[in-house]
DNA sequence: TCTGGGGTCCTTCGGCGT
DNA sequence: TCTGACGCCGAAGGACCC
């Protein structure tokens, strides 16, 4: 059974509105993508509109609760999704609008209290506890944030009200769309119970099939076995399910959490072949994984390459080395890694570079190579964010990606 | 049916130093 | 000098989330 299936079936809730102790609020923006494309498009208000990047080879972003009605959902392949919902309005996501939205919204929480972690661009848990005498209890500041929203960004959110993170995230999850819901601490068994295994949070197909083989369908059915049958069918995974199927989650809220790792990757329109064209697509992939770090401020250690081929099968390979922020040492760490694995015209579907064991730029000594100016190669990149930042990301771009054949379309290098 | 992109966390395995 | 136990770390892959 799906999660939007779950959902389905099991209707509005209410719990009451006992609040004393709910203070985590998860609060999620409904179809946010495409919320926030309506406001462009207020002509498609109410119809269904799916948000996908153009061409057939990928999956959609996410989808209007119109066409979702039609079965259209996230994450379905692109194909798929215009063969079952034709009269939908497929349009190509604007990953800048969201995030200046995103950025709004989370000012929007941050003036409420400064105990705020965002999950992703569309989420937030927070932590009310010191906004309670300011403002008023947990329910109306729910409320008052879901009236500010729609006020003053024009979309709707839903938002869960509870005494732990998990359950405050199942809460605003049962409350979708544009609701609101609380889990009283005293009733959060009731809630959790009826549950399927799939609504826990760390249950995705393969754990929900190995639960379905013990023959456990509920979360009451996890609570009901030992920790330690679970523990030696999952691993550690095992006993936090149990402790979780039984409302007990003592994570906090945690403001900005330290990044651990930076990456990109291009999966190609057709599988190449073509080692000019990987090269190029390394390269510029290696360009804005080294941008992205220096913006950050952060220097990582292991570089690692991701290859897809043909058949989906996926490989990683990986270099532990000097911390650096710099493209042309992440390329030749890439380039080293791939032309290590000896491939002859090998049918390529998806290239990635990531970057991670990340550590703040002013805690990682420059390492100069032998033979290396003290200076050139990283003033050199510096003054490429310099023009980036003045005239735009295609400012300055990597001289073989412009020269060599162009692996990914001309306005994402 | 045909599978994106950006992340985190966990497990397993092997190498290496003590 | 050799061997086993142990812990640490790097590498690789997999599951999961949005």
């Amino acid at each position: 059974m799906s999660r939007s299936q779950v959902r389905r079936q099991t209707g509005k809730l209410d719990f009451g509105s006992n609040d004393a102790g709910c203070n985590i609020l998860h609060i999620d923006m409904d179809a946010f993508y495409a919320a926030v494309e309506l406001r462009d498009y207020p002509e498609l208000k109410g119809t269904p509109v799916v948000i996908a990047a153009q061409g057939n080879r990928g999956v959609v972003l996410t989808a209007t609760y119109e066409a979702r009605a039609l079965g259209v959902h996230s994450a379905m392949p692109i194909s798929r999704a215009r063969r079952i919902a034709p009269e939908a309005t497929f349009l190509t996501p604007h990953h800048e609008k969201y995030s200046e939205v995103s950025r709004n919204v989370m000012a929007l929480f941050e003036s409420i209290t400064p105990l705020v972690e965002p999950l992703s661009l569309d989420e937030a848990f927070l932590d009310v506890s010191g906004a309670i005498r300011r403002l008023s209890n947990p329910l109306t500041i729910a409320e008052l944030i879901r009236a500010r929203v729609a006020d003053e960004q024009g979309i709707t959110c839903s938002v869960g009200v509870a005494s732990t993170k998990f359950v405050a995230k199942l809460a605003s999850t049962r409350a979708k769309p544009d609701g609101l819901l609380l889990i009283p601490a005293d009733r959060v068994i009731d809630f959790l119970h009826p549950l399927p295994i799939s609504a826990l949070w760390g249950v995705g197909e393969k754990t929900e099939e190995a639960l379905m083989r013990l023959g456990l369908q509920s979360v009451a059915d996890i609570a009901n076995t030992p920790a330690g049958t679970l523990t030696r069918a999952l691993g550690q995974s095992g006993a936090h399910l149990h402790e979780l199927s039984w409302g007990r989650d003592p994570r906090s809220v945690v403001p900005h959490e330290v990044e651990k790792s930076v990456s990109n990757e291009h999966t190609f329109s057709q599988d190449v072949d073509d080692p000019a064209v990987i090269r190029a697509e390394l390269t510029a992939l290696s360009d804005k994984v080294a941008a992205r770090l220096r913006r950050a401020g952060y220097k990582g250690k292991t570089v690692t390459l991701k290859l897809r081929f043909a058949d989906f099968t996926t490989i990683t390979r990986s270099k532990t080395g000097a911390h650096t922020d710099l493209a042309h040492e992440i390329y030749a760490t890439v380039w080293k890694l791939y032309e290590s694995l000896g491939l002859q015209r090998v049918r390529i579907r998806l290239v990635g570079v990531k970057v991670d064991g990340l550590i703040g730029t002013h805690e990682a000594p420059d390492q100069l190579l032998f033979g290396e100016p003290e200076h050139g190669r990283r003033d050199a990149e510096l003054a490429i964010d310099t023009l980036r930042d003045k005239f735009g990301p295609d400012a300055v771009r990597p001289g073989r990606t412009v020269n060599g054949v162009p692996a990914t379309p001309p306005e994402e290098l």
